[in-house]
DNA sequence: GACGTCTGTAAAGCTATACTTGACAGCCCA
DNA sequence: TGGGCTGTCAAGTATAGCTTTACAGACGTC
């Protein structure tokens, strides 16, 4: 029989993606953040805002980083969703309580 | 051994959440827009413009759906996700190839 | 006929996001 | 001295995500 890992709530939020491209992925190329922005055909400073995590990654810019660095924009994108998520669950933390929940259809 | 889909890109649009949430789920639940929004604390029109397809659901939307039905935030997050993805995807369609691609890390 | 509730739609207004360009200061290296 | 790098700020534009107010048409019921 299969083993399911039980899904828990999350006591930190997940990485940015800008923590993966600062720490893992512009590393591994070897390419400064100027130099990474212009092959990405954006501006350094949009770059630099997302890499300090100041900005999320939009899904236009999910699609340039997918064909950038070649595992897919849905990546990205789901990082950054992750990330939104947790930052939603957060805000909404008391206003919840006051949605009824309907049983799953 | 396993066999995996292959992944093609895709000739139509995902489905907008609002189509599933217009088709499905508030059929279902046998609410009227009316009353979905009232529970789901936004406004009416809100909620139609999301079911018009108008508006995208945006992670606090989508995690005040997944309370609401139950099915958990992220389903509806990725939803939309994909649809922005295709969008974003045919957006940038030309300028995408002036973007170099470097080996997967 | 008048009431109440629904629906679709539009407009004004607010705050925040996703970008751009231009600019300045500081760093390191040749 | 000059080059390209980096971090950061400021201004400007466009759009998204939301609200409230408002109006018109449909429907049911008393």
């Amino acid at each position: 029989m299969a083993e399911y890992a039980v899904r828990r709530p999350l006591k930190r939020a997940p990485s940015h993606p800008g923590a993966i491209l600062r720490e893992d992925t512009l590393p591994a190329l070897g390419l400064s953040v100027s130099e990474a922005a212009r092959q990405l055909r954006v501006s350094r400073q949009m770059l630099h805002s997302i890499l300090a995590e100041r900005s999320a990654v939009s899904p236009e810019m999910a699609v340039r980083l997918g064909r950038f660095c070649g595992n897919g924009a849905a990546f990205w994108l789901r990082l950054q969703g992750a990330h939104d998520l947790w930052g939603a669950e957060e805000k909404l933390r008391t206003e919840l309580e006051k949605i009824p929940e309907h049983p799953a259809a």
